[in-house]
DNA sequence: GTGAAAGCGCTAACAT
DNA sequence: ATGTTAGCGCTTTCAC
């Protein structure tokens, strides 16, 4: 049988709240106690129950995190650093998965809820009001990864997308491109709310290159999808001097479509992606992509929660993190 | 606040028994008051507080996954099965990552246990004894995942390295090409253990092609390494008809050293990656692997994992899943 | 078929 | 400084 706090002050002859009062440093005890005490742990190897600890604390020391594809290659990133800062103030993680649906949301919001979790990383698409509302009356520190983020009065972490696609499509443009297609990699809403449509249009507008919406193409986060957009523009001889895809995925899509065509990368078409995943150093051409911190993102949002967890002051709710251009190949 | 049984109970004039009766269906209930406290609980939104659940059942609704590393690649695709099925029976997964180091995974290993998880995924490079036994005491359903599983009398799923290792190498050797390199992603232990370099081994033997070692090289599991290994190769100028590397990224590492020292892919060096990473089709040329089903490896894992609790009946201790060779351009 | 009561392992008043 | 006790929310004997 597992040993318990009853166990132990038992065997060290004293009352299980003094057990309790050294497990915790709720309290002082005599250093004598608590030496025998400790002992008596120590030789019995004793945990005190995570379960029975949570029940009448009404917290466990677990952060729960709601992603919608654990599969996705940012994801790994992310919980990476959750995980690392977590490690560090004895924090474990419940992972979630809710393939971006919003009843799965929910659904899960209420389960950590009930788990009584010390917190949550709440990373998704597009924020509801009603995920929200479900957060937020919990009462639970929560910390939000997802586009619309500052749009509600929440704690949120992310990057300037509007402003790293900006300085994308400017650093085409300076190199010499004019004709620069933006192929979204997403479907879902309105391309006009798109934080990297709307820096790649600012860029455009500011050096006086008008907007030619036959090579504003859209598909999903897949490299077919980049492939296809590709291809369809090489079958309409419509081809642009440089490819700027809002994912990196999509970029490779693209990229391949043209050297299966024999449209040489970088020489007759440039092509620049978004997130740099590890791909992007690996194909060849290398691909020019803005670096998104995602580790840092995840390390950020953990510690912003264990911030809140123990009362600190936290600088700003919403916490905007440095990105990079990464100038590889594929636009040199 | 949240309601409780008690609430419930007050709330349809029954006792908390009755109440728990119901949403357990543990004994029969007069028709009745089952519908009146149904009535109850669907008002008032109650949910069974899962902790105090686990308090006294000693048992929780959660697989705990215990991984080497997060943010691999082929991870994200197992968790994802492991989900997958888990939430048909409604689990939640505790990830636990352990960088690979023994005293995490024993940390972790006790820990799961004192949260009375469910049951445990374990997925690791290499099983250790100490591991086996301090989950074997736990006597708590696990699965492992790792290469010497069949050295132990424990729960598994796995695939044949060694013999798809071998089929690799003899569809290089039916191409023609005789001088084929190893690379080995694994510095750890000794390759004369690992199954991927046996069936290399056993292949060549079989096609009375020597063995020669000058092209037998191990590096790390990453790009980096591959590329290391390609290049010294090419300085030496020892460059082989074939590469096999016993992973993916390192197969690309390989390639792109051969690329950038304009020697042909596939034309005047064939290259074979191992796991078909969401990579190794991205590539160009793509590269031509063995597809370990790790999605499948995960949902087969959480299954036994789930018909150990439920005492449904196993067929088989150590579960062996198929491969696929696929046949890209890096080879043909 | 239903309720009362014990107890899971722990923390935190409340006494002393 | 230490012990006694109530209680966290639930399941499960044990009576009736």
């Amino acid at each position: 049988m597992t040993v318990t706090i009853k166990d132990v002050a038992k065997m060290a002859g004293v009352s299980i709240s003094t057990v309790s009062r050294v497990i915790n440093n709720s309290k002082p005890v005599s250093s004598d106690i608590r030496d025998r005490v400790l002992k008596v742990i120590k030789e019995t190897g004793y945990v005190p129950n995570p379960v029975a600890r949570s029940l009448v604390m009404k917290k466990s020391q677990i952060i729960g995190v709601i992603v919608p594809d654990i599969s996705n290659l940012l994801i790994g990133e992310l919980l990476n650093g959750i995980e690392e800062i977590g490690r560090m103030y004895d924090y474990d993680i419940l992972l979630c998965n809710t393939y971006g649906e919003i009843e799965e949301e929910l659904k899960y919001i209420n389960l950590l809820k009930s788990k009584s979790v010390a917190g949550i990383v709440f990373v998704t698409g597009k924020i509801d009001e009603k995920t929200v509302n479900a957060i937020e009356e919990g009462n639970v520190p929560a910390v939000y990864i997802g586009k619309n983020a500052k749009d509600f009065d929440i704690y949120s972490v992310s990057i300037d997308h509007e402003k790293a696609s900006y300085e994308m499509t400017k650093y085409l443009i300076e190199k010499g491109n004019k004709k620069i297609a933006f192929f979204r990699a997403s479907i879902e809403d309105n391309i006009e709310d798109s934080e990297r449509y709307k820096g790649y249009k600012k860029a455009l507008e500011d050096s006086n290159i008008e907007l030619d919406k036959s090579i504003v193409l859209q598909g999903d986060e897949t490299s077919d999808s980049g492939y296809m957009l590709a291809k369809d523009l090489i079958e309409k001889e419509n081809i642009p001097e440089a490819v700027f895809a809002s994912s990196d995925e999509v970029a490779i899509g693209a990229m391949n479509a043209f050297i299966d065509n024999s449209i040489k990368v970088p020489e007759e078409v440039k092509i620049a992606g978004y997130d740099d995943i590890k791909i992007a150093s690996m194909v060849r051409p290398s691909l020019t992509t803005i670096k998104t911190p995602i580790y840092d993102i995840g390390a950020v949002s953990a510690r912003m929660i264990i911030k809140m967890i123990n009362k600190e002051q936290l600088d700003s709710k919403h916490i905007i993190l440095p990105y990079t251009l990464m100038n590889r190949q594929s636009t040199n």
